[in-house]
DNA sequence: TATTACATACCGACCAGTCGGTATGTAATT
DNA sequence: AATTACATACCGACTGGTCGGTATGTAATA
């Protein structure tokens, strides 16, 4: 029998597993088997810890959120200029995303859950939300401080959004032309360039 | 029983109310069945014009490319400028989308199947080094003829065409505060400002 | 000794794919 | 213009493996 430990542990091993897998086949493709064997425990350990399969992928995302949080304190130094903050967490993801790629890969599987899962759906428009709204104050204030033109800072804040998905796309396709890091750094002064005074 | 109909008529019908099925559920989450039932057909008779589900769906995959081919032609006023040609095709894209969403929101479903099909992974790879390409050229030629600046054609390619993709995102979540229309049109202008000379 | 953390054996709904057969063409032969 | 021969399009009951979930047990821990 394996080496028992307390719930809260045991279920991060799960997640990470989970996440593993998930990537690895998507959600559809993957079985509770597949995830359980990952760490050497039992389909019974699996379901003491959580209800069900939907059950462990919406906990996952839980999971997933949580990962992301850093990101929103990436704008620790309120006293530089909001470009600079916004590059640093650009730079910041890139780094993420080098580190552990399937935080990002499984992405795609939650865009694929959410259009069939109203519960889903909205936990993921709340957390783009959250993520667009961060961009948007940091845009506003940018502007407000003559830092930027008077763009509509919503829509940067998408623009800028969108290409860090850009990685995803990135990750799976690999492209040879030049690096992760150079697309993002390169695409994001794109935008800044583009907006400033 | 159903009106008879020629093999390469009945195919397209199907592969249509593939489209559908898998968009709404997912390939895994679509049953044969559903799609079958789409178009009152048998499945005995599906089973004549495609060998299997992969079969199918790689057909799909064919038939979308194919649907997407008016967009390569969309620069064939080859006398205008480049910037022009491109936001041609962005509107261009967005109107495509406008008209049925549908063939834009199997991608992230072709993704998924990409993540763990070799064969289809490199079908998707090709289709998009050749959007990328198309996009290339247009930026190449744009710094020749004193349009564009001196910029890493590759990496505005690939920015376009994330801008692009941004659409799906913006169809999966529905942000309220701009239109789509309007973000590919500002987003694509930004990008080709933050080129221009 | 009650509870928590795990293991094992098992269930049964579900669904891709099969297969024997029918119906409707179409083109050569008489 | 029948008749024969073959091809294509389609039907739907059936099956067999798969896999999420459950029932029941045991060992560790508090």
């Amino acid at each position: 029998m394996t080496e028992r430990r307390p719930s809260s542990e045991r279920r991060i091993e799960i997640l990470e597993a989970a996440l593993t897998i998930f990537v690895k086949k998507g959600y559809s493709e993957a079985r509770m088997d597949d995830i359980v064997h990952e760490i050497g425990l039992s389909k019974g350990a699996l379901y003491h810890h959580f209800q069900g399969k939907r059950d462990l992928f919406i906990a996952l995302i839980e999971h997933w959120m949580d990962q992301f949080s850093p990101i929103e304190r990436g704008g620790l130094m309120r006293a530089k200029p909001s470009r600079e903050i916004i590059l640093h967490i650009a730079k910041f993801t890139a780094k993420l995303f080098k580190r552990n790629p399937n935080w990002f890969l499984v992405e795609p599987e939650i865009w694929a859950f959410a259009n069939r899962d109203k519960e889903i759906r909205e936990m993921a428009s709340h957390l783009y939300a959250s993520v667009l709204n961060e961009f948007e104050v940091l845009i506003k204030r940018g502007i407000e401080y003559g830092e930027f033109r008077d763009v509509n800072e919503a829509m940067i804040a998408m623009s800028i959004m969108t290409s860090l998905h850009g990685m995803i796309w990135f990750a799976l396709f690999k492209p040879s032309d030049f690096s992760l890091e150079e697309y993002v750094q390169l695409n994001m002064e794109l935008i800044l360039d583009g907006i400033a005074v």
